[in-house]
DNA sequence: CGGTTGACTGTTT
DNA sequence: TAAACAGCCAACC
C-alpha cells in the first residue's frame, strides 16, 4: 500500500476522541479508500503497538471490528489494548463485546 | 505469475 | 446467537 494512503488512514485514527471507538470499516471510508477494511489493520500492525514514522502517537486501540470485539482478543497486545481501552471508559461486556450504540465514534 | 494469508465485513444458514 | 460463506485486496512467499 501507498504512504499516501497509510498517513491517511493514521491521520483518521488520531481524530477518534478519547472515551470513543471507530470499527476498521469506519476507518477505511472515512480516510477515501472504500471498502478495504483490512488495509486498516495493516497500516495499524505496521505501528508495531508504537508511534507512526514520523513519531507521532496513533491511538490504535480505539479501533475495533464491526462486531465491537477486539480483533488482537487473546493476544498479549489484545490485553494491551483492553486496558487501554478500560482507562477511557470503555469497558467489555461479559461476552468480551464492547456497545457500540453507546461508544461508536459519531464524525460531526 | 499464482497461491496463501489475514488487526475485515455483510449475508446467509 | 453463532457459524459458514463469499467478497475483498495488499503483502508475502
Amino acid at each position: 500500500m501507498s504512504d499516501e494512503a497509510r498517513r491517511r488512514i493514521y491521520d483518521v485514527v488520531c481524530a477518534i476522541p478519547p472515551g470513543a471507538v471507530a470499527s476498521y470499516g469506519q476507518v477505511a471510508a472515512l480516510a477515501g479508500l472504500g471498502r478495504r477494511a483490512r488495509m486498516v489493520g495493516q497500516a495499524l500492525r505496521a505501528l508495531g503497538g508504537g508511534a507512526d514514522e514520523r513519531g507521532r502517537e496513533v491511538p490504535w486501540h480505539r479501533v475495533v471490528n464491526a462486531q465491537g470485539r477486539l480483533s488482537l482478543a487473546g493476544t498479549t497486545a489484545g490485553e494491551v489494548q483492553r486496558q487501554l481501552l478500560a482507562a477511557e471508559g470503555v469497558l467489555l461486556d461479559h461476552r468480551g463485546r464492547i456497545d457500540l450504540g453507546r461508544f461508536r465514534w459519531q464524525v460531526e
